[in-house]
DNA sequence: TGCAATTCCATTGACCCCCATAGAATGGCA
DNA sequence: TGCCATTCTATGGGGGTCAATGGAATTGCA
């Protein structure tokens, strides 16, 4: 086998069983094993009802930006919270499993299946269905905006183009 | 056991017995346990009704720091009162608890349950409800001010560690 | 000797480790 | 090229262990 890419690559749907385990999927899973905690770090997406996950490696990264920065500002402590406060070690099994926390799974709106999402250097957990609406939504805002993109653009003389 | 993180994550609502000791959250305790002493430094937070925790090791950084820069001014003088003259060094029992002294109870508000939030590098200690309050305000700061969060992370490529 | 604080012990319930199975993917070999 | 063996992934379940908590026993101090 190859080197591990350490990238968090397309869309895998597991179940979640009786016990709120989940499989992580096996490709993550090899990116996230390299690091100085062996498991996930999750919180709840500021902006979508999704799971955001990384490994710990961002998240030591983050804590030394803000901190070093300015142990005592506002902003940092509200970050500190929404980020930090919210954010969960989610350990491996011996099957490379992890317990999803009532919290996330309650802000997700996750019960039977979830969706594992790869982002590049982090991924997003969502409730299948949800993800599916979500993504068409995407599909159409691209598609509009990109109308309305070109009404806005102000005709340039000379020619209007192909 | 794996690998210990120095960071402190998620929040845990914990309780405090008739003989004012609380459990500090075992995932707290491993990165606390390391250090040169074994328990937690605490002072009572300068903007919230709340209690300012870490280990000790940060607070001797913390030290350093404010002597280094400026060992005579009025500014150091009034962090060292306002700091190191209300902390305390709170010793880890056998199970893992501390005993929260009387004054930083009262600053926080604290009387049943007392909520670790996680900050990283440090932590905070509050009410349950009033931290409830305060939390989903801050969510809503940091949502809002979200964009600018990207500039305090450190630009860094993917090192791989070791 | 009495009060307060620390250490020790006990209980409960959640979580983690171990084992087991099925299906898919991979590789080897004829 | 087709079949079989091996490996790995995803999933299910049972039992041991540890964390959180409560209370008793012991120590220290006035």
């Amino acid at each position: 086998m190859g080197a591990a890419v350490a990238l968090f690559l397309s869309t895998f749907v597991n179940k979640v069983d009786r016990k709120g385990r989940v499989s992580v999927p096996a490709t993550f899973r090899t990116v996230l094993a390299q690091q100085s905690f062996s498991g996930v770090v999750a919180f709840p997406s500021l902006v979508h009802a999704a799971i955001e996950g990384s490994g710990i490696d961002r998240f030591e990264r983050l804590a030394e930006g803000i901190d070093d920065l300015n142990p005592f500002s506002d902003e940092h402590d509200d970050f500190s919270k929404a980020i930090f406060g919210k954010a969960h070690q989610l350990p491996f099994d011996g099957e490379g499993r992890i317990i999803l926390p009532e919290a996330l799974l309650k802000h997700a709106g996750i019960t039977e299946h979830a969706a594992f999402v790869g982002q590049g250097r982090r991924f997003q957990v969502w409730e299948p269905e949800s993800f599916a609406r979500h993504e068409s939504e995407a599909v159409e805002r691209a598609k509009r905006d990109r109308a309305s993109l070109r009404l806005a653009t102000p005709p340039r003389g000379g020619d209007g183009g192909a």
